[in-house]
Order: C-alpha cells, then sequence, then structure tokens
RNA sequence: GCGGGCGUAGUCCAGCCCGGUUCAAGACGCCUCCCUGUCACGGAGGAGAUCGUGGGUUCAAAUCCCAUCGCCCGCG
C-alpha cells in the first residue's frame, strides 16, 4: 500500500491524499463504513458501492467466531473459510479496499463496556454518574468480568456459545491475514472511558508490546509469501488523558508502521477530542496515513477531518438507520414519528441518492411501522451516500482552501 | 324465553372467589430522548382507564348484592 498527500491545508492540519491498495485507490479524507461480518449490514456489496464508499472495515474477532463449522478444532475458525474462499473480497463480492479491526474494540466491548454498560464515549454528567456507585473509576489490576487481560493477550468468552477463546496479537495478525484484507490492525486494548489514569497507563504498556509483536509476526511473514502484502497499521491509545496520549503516540509513530490508528476515548466533550487529537497528530509521522477508529457523527467530521485524520470507520450511519434515523440537511430524523406518514417528499431534499430520487418519507415511515426490513435498507442506503457525499464536499473544499 | 359467561387505558387483558397501605398491573400501540473500531426487530423515560350504566350494602367496592344495557355461548 502507498500513501500520497496530494495537498495540505494552510489553515488547518487538513489534507487530501489517497490511498493505494492492490484492490483501488482511496480518496482521502474518507468515511470507512462498517461491514463488522463481511456485509455493510441490510446491503449487497454492489449498493454499498453505489453509496459512493470506498472501503470498509471488517472485524477480525466477529470474523474468527462466524463462519463457524460445528466442531471444528481451536486454530480452524472463521479465517479459514474466507482463506478458502479466496479472501475475504472474494467471499463478499467487494473488489475495493477492506480493512479489518483487530479485535482490540472488543477487549473493551465484550469486558468493562459491558460490564458498566457504557459505550467508549460518555459525557462529564454520565462520568460522574447519577448512581455514584455505578460509576465508579477503573482501577489499576482491574478485571472485567468475562475475560481475562493478560500480558500476552486476552481469553475472551464467546458471545455465540460461551466457550472461551485466546486472542493475542500474535493470533489477531495470523487471523487478519488469511482474512487478507489490504490494510489491517495491531491488536491493542481499546481502554473504557472510566479507567483511571494508573489503569490506562498500565494498558499502554501492554498495547505497546503487542504493537511490537504484531510488527514481529507481520514482517516474518511478509517476507516469504508472494502475495501482495498487507499495510498493518498500529493503534494509539492512552484514553483521555494527554500525558499517556503524547507517550502513546511517539512510541507507536516510532515504530515501522504503514499507517496509524487513533482508538479509544478522547474525554467526553467533542471540544476535548479536537485537542487531543492535535496532541496526538503532531506526534505522528507526516507522511503516514491516520486512521480514527469509531468515530464519525456528522458533526465530527469536519473536526477530525481538520485535526488531520485521513480516514476513518464509524456504525453511525448504519447503526442509526437501522433504528430508524435518516442524516439529512435538516438534521437528524426519526422516521418512526407517525407525522412524517404525511410527509410525501424524499429523505433529503437535495440528495440525489438513488433512494431520494424515488422514495418518500411517508413510505418509508409506513415500511418502519411495519416492522419491514426494506426500511432499514433503503435509510441504510441514504446515510451512506449522505455522509460519503457530505464528505467528498469537504474534499473538495480543501482542494479550494476553504478548510 | 330460560340457563351460563363476559363488559377495566387506542387494542388485548391482570386484579374480582379471601372488599381497604395496588383507586388499578402487564403487553402491544402512542409520545420524547439515547445509541460513535455495530446488537435490525434495543435501552431509558412519559402520556393514557376512576374499572358498561344506575342504585344498594359497608367506615371503605373494580372487587359483595339488585336492576338495567350491550356482546357471547348453550337449551328452547
Amino acid at each position: 500500500m502507498q500513501f500520497h498527500i496530494s495537498k495540505k491545508s494552510k489553515i488547518s492540519n487538513a489534507r487530501l491524499g489517497f490511498l493505494e491498495t492492490s484492490h483501488g485507490v482511496v480518496q482521502t479524507p474518507c468515511l470507512v463504513p462498517v461491514a463488522t461480518q463481511a456485509v455493510v449490514k441490510t446491503l449487497t456489496s454492489e449498493e454499498v458501492l453505489q453509496t459512493k464508499s470506498q472501503i470498509l472495515i471488517a472485524n477480525t474477532f466477529h470474523l474468527h467466531l462466524k463462519p463457524s463449522v460445528a466442531g471444528r478444532k481451536p486454530g480452524q475458525g472463521g479465517e479459514k473459510i474466507l482463506q478458502k474462499a479466496g479472501g475475504i473480497h472474494e467471499f463478499m463480492h467487494w473488489k475495493n479496499p477492506i480493512m479489518t479491526d483487530s479485535g482490540g474494540f472488543q477487549v473493551f466491548s465484550l469486558g468493562f463496556g459491558q460490564d458498566l454498560n457504557v459505550g467508549k464515549i460518555i459525557n462529564a454528567k454520565d462520568r460522574m454518574g447519577s448512581d455514584a456507585d455505578l460509576k465508579e473509576e477503573i482501577k489499576i489490576g482491574a478485571q472485567p468480568k468475562k475475560l481475562k487481560i493478560r500480558q500476552d493477550g486476552v481469553f475472551f468468552r464467546s458471545p455465540i456459545d460461551g466457550r472461551e477463546l485466546f486472542i493475542g496479537p500474535k493470533e489477531s495478525i495470523k487471523i487478519q491475514q488469511q482474512i487478507g484484507a489490504d490494510i489491517i490492525f495491531a491488536f491493542d486494548e481499546c481502554t473504557a472511558p472510566l479507567a483511571s489514569h494508573e489503569y490506562t497507563k498500565n494498558s499502554l504498556l501492554k498495547t505497546h508490546e503487542w504493537a511490537k509483536v504484531c510488527l514481529n509476526v507481520h514482517n516474518a511473514s511478509a517476507k516469504g509469501s508472494g502475495e501482495p502484502k498487507q499495510a498493518l497499521y498500529g493503534i494509539v491509545q492512552g484514553g483521555r488523558y494527554k500525558d499517556l496520549r503524547i507517550e502513546s503516540a511517539k512510541f507507536i509513530g516510532s515504530l515501522d508502521f504503514d499507517g496509524f490508528g487513533i482508538g479509544g476515548e478522547f474525554g467526553g466533550d467533542k471540544k476535548t477530542m479536537e485537542e487531543m487529537l492535535k496532541w496526538v497528530v503532531a506526534e505522528l509521522p507526516e507522511k503516514k496515513p491516520r486512521h480514527l477508529l469509531g468515530i464519525g457523527h456528522l458533526e465530527d467530521i469536519e473536526k477530525i477531518i481538520k485535526a488531520g485524520v485521513d480516514t476513518f470507520d464509524c456504525t453511525v450511519p448504519t447503526h442509526y438507520a437501522r433504528r430508524g434515523v435518516a442524516f439529512t440537511s435538516e438534521g437528524k430524523l426519526n422516521l418512526k414519528q407517525t407525522k412524517f406518514l404525511k410527509k410525501r417528499e424524499p429523505l433529503d431534499k437535495g440528495c440525489v441518492c438513488q433512494v431520494c430520487l424515488v422514495y418518500k418519507k411517508d413510505y418509508i415511515c409506513h415500511l418502519l411501522k411495519s416492522g419491514e426490513i426494506t426500511a432499514l435498507r433503503l435509510i441504510t442506503f441514504h446515510n451512506l451516500y449522505y455522509f460519503n457525499n457530505y464528505i467528498e464536499e469537504i474534499r473538495e473544499k480543501i482542494k479550494r482552501g476553504e478548510i
């Protein structure tokens, strides 16, 4: 993979570039729609292509568990099936670039995230907690209920059948090699927003050790094979602690990765996120691509691009779609609201996506209220197009020197 | 005509047999909000019935009694 920067903004850290992979070129900055289980939920790969999506991100942990064959032996996870199918591109019939997340987020989402019932971002109020004891800080040495985080990796419990499975840096990279995405990520621990400074620092050291192991495994196996080399991104952690963010960015940035992911939380409010992104980006090598993991509400996008982010994945457009929420120039619309039954107009007046050209709010509202899955498909399609189009306009603005 | 059953929020229905600190529960629907490296059919709140109608017993009735209206099932 090669990354080229075609223009750098003079008024922000934004930059225009393109990622060249063996499956095509990605114009950056861009959104990476989430295809956890080798599918953008509700859409076919052909439809996803029509939403102006350029690159997708699938998930190592989920694809390791599924596809699964009953009675399989340890080490024969879903990646084997993908490999036999000719890799994930063939498997899901998406001929364009793909990333895989390492499973590091599942250390959080299936661990403290589940225990404390929090997402990776919480606002100041929730951090304080209405129930003081519910929102306690995670102290050093604490372990999530369902998994064991060790020096060399993590013992998970399969959310599907409860069986124990171990994934560490070595395992994650091997699985990702078999899945065969163009860009893969180092295995990390995404820390919870409630993690204390001490816990986060300790976790960081582990994530840094894992980063080195990932690089070694990656480099060792790349030598022999004639296949196009995958790009490997390291991941910066450090939670909402500025000193740890800088320490992590310096360390991960010094390693020979092809690009860098920025993970975890950045403090509850959007301004803090912007600030911290600047600190991290300042420490990362200028010429390598930066991927912000799991961020991308519409209102965040311009900010993170201005902070110097090249790519970012986010479930928001697709996840909200499945809750009946469409993103439009009027803001978020909850299409389940009965008032939309009276609106004979497209989701967004200015949108020229295939959904908006044909379907109207009243019909989509009816489908939602009737529990018809086509509603979720239509909104997913529109949201992805709307986001991708929005970001395309930002690229144009960068080109014109407006951002 | 006789015998039996039922009548509680928009809908379905719990409570009635052992009447009062549950004058009303739940589900669906409705309304509002929440979802940021994803879990379509999820989470958190909220509005909404004075218990068919009239009368009686009682300190107190959705809960007991009488009448009446409506619906349903048997038998004629």
